[in-house]
RNA sequence: UCCGGGGUAGCUCAGUUGGUUAGAGCAUCUGACUGUUAAUCAGAGGGUCGUGGGUUCGAGUCCCACCCCCGGAGCCA
């Protein structure tokens, strides 16, 4: 058996394959089936003066899906898909597949997203899927060529990273728990362990959005550097996520194609980024006729207004106190802010990136706890970090189908991952 | 939670001011075809019009309630 990413090898030759049927077109005495392996498409033809009566016969069993194994020559042929096809000689069905739901026509998201199992196979979801494996190895590439030690944190906590109202509860043996929505805190506790490490892995939040931004469980890699300060968490941002984009370019470009991704805006995509202080852009926007008053968080058209004016993706940094999460470390030039930063993508995508320098003073934390009415006791391993060796330190939540969205130019995040969970859909 | 759009064949949709037996394309089945690229051509089968109630001689169409889906807002990555 041979895959048939490696059919230009063989020409010439007779090979195998296995594999499921894409497509098939018969036109009474030649008929065509295209067959996936899961490393390309072949088209196999089949000539019926050419090829015995059991395949023939068999080759009627082969409907949308089913497996077969095909025996042929490899001929370069410009009218086959991807160059070459396979002059059948035998075929054989080994599971005749009902008929498939997925039809190659249009869709509607509802029926597609029941169908999730079997909509993996289109080109398309492929190509897509395909890219995220890639951002995610990506990922890891650029983190452990840094130096960065990867720190697997708890799904399962009995503390809050952020907000409550917000988590999915469940029961751990008669005492609440809640599914992560953050690795951070504990990223912070491994910092003085290893120095530079991060997080990568599922995270759960229990907001009723119903956005094309938004799932209910999403994957984060969030990397943490002890004595960093709120620039050089910046400027590790956008060395990262230009890596990640380079990489996409580089290693998915038939992908890309498959996805009809117009890339010349991608390839632009290099540090340094923009920077606007929260407070310049309050100002920006007011011109342009927002109705935003400084204090409050931007909104989705505000952020679509900023990146708007940049190919590149833009830092919004040092948000007003009220406005972020209590960890966040206080702006000494301006206390009425904090040291942080959000990253928005360009086109339309919206929030990649949410970083920030850390609360390490051990008052003002503990202040900003209790300002926050946050249950005090579940917080005392965090502010024990204070206690025993604090230190500056900063990081990042990068949103991977976020930024696979964006570097595919899809619509939807929720065909950005395998199994989307969303408000109204825990199947399949 | 709020605002907007929607639910008719397996799928995607059309359906006029309420009026005879609810339509099309694709898919399926049957037949034709030796180079197709979502093949084409001919024919056939396929419907609890989201659910419940109401108005009417008559409701897919009008009214009320509910359910579900989509998009957006808020919140966030």
């Amino acid at each position: 058996m041979v895959q048939i990413r490696d059919l230009g090898r063989h020409v010439g030759e007779t090979v195998g394959l296995v594999g499921w049927v894409e497509t098939t077109r018969s036109h009474g005495k030649v008929a065509f089936v295209v067959l996936r392996d899961g490393t390309g498409l072949a088209q196999c033809v089949l000539v019926k003066k050419q090829v015995g009566e059991t395949t023939w016969a068999a080759h009627e069993g082969a409907t949308q899906e089913s497996v077969v194994t095909v025996t042929g020559e490899v001929r370069a042929d410009d009218r086959a898909p991807g160059g070459f096809e396979i002059a059948v000689s035998e075929m054989a069905v080994l599971a005749e597949a009902e008929e498939y739901p997925i039809q190659p026509k249009e869709h509607g998201v509802d029926f597609l997203l029941d169908h999730r199992h079997l909509w993996l196979r289109s080109s398309q979801q492929r190509a897509g899927l395909r890219v995220r494996a890639e951002v995610e190895q990506a990922i890891h590439d650029f983190l452990y060529d840094r130096g960065f030690v990867r720190i697997d944190t708890p799904i399962l906590t009995g503390s809050i990273g952020e907000h409550a109202g917000t988590l999915f509860e469940t029961d751990y043996f008669g005492e609440k728990a809640y599914l992560a929505q953050t690795g951070q805190l504990y990223v912070e506790a491994a910092c003085p362990a290893f120095g530079k490490v991060y997080c990568f892995g599922p995270t759960f939040r229990a907001e009723k959005s119903k956005t094309r931004r938004h799932l209910t469980e999403f994957w984060m890699v969030e990397p943490e550097v002890a004595f960093a300060d709120s620039d050089e968490n910046m400027r590790l941002q956008e060395d990262f996520v230009s890596y990640i984009v380079e990489r996409s370019l580089e290693r998915c470009a038939e992908e890309l194609k498959v996805l009809e991704r117009d890339t010349s805006r991608l390839e632009l995509v290099r540090p340094p980024f923009p920077r606007l202080d929260y407070t310049e852009a309050v100002e920006r926007l007011k011109e342009k006729g927002s109705e935003i008053e400084w204090g409050a968080d931007l909104g989705a058209p505000d952020e679509a207004v900023l990146t708007e004016e940049h190919d590149l993706p833009l830092f919004v940094h040092n948000y007003p106190k009220s406005a972020k999460a209590f960890y966040m470390k206080e702006n000494p030039e301006d206390t009425r802010t904090v040291l942080c930063d959000d990253l928005l993508a360009p086109e339309g995508y919206g929030e990649i990136i949410g970083g920030s320098q850390r609360e390490d003073d051990l008052d003002r934390l503990r202040e900003r706890i209790r300002e926050e009415k946050l249950p005090e006791a579940a917080y005392s391993w965090y502010l024990d970090l204070r206690r025993y060796g604090t230190f500056p330190h900063s990081g990042f939540g990068l949103g991977v189908e976020r930024t696979v969205a964006w570097i595919t130019g899809r619509h939807h995040i929720r065909e950005m991952i395998p199994f989307p969970r969303l408000m109204n859909r825990l199947f399949p």
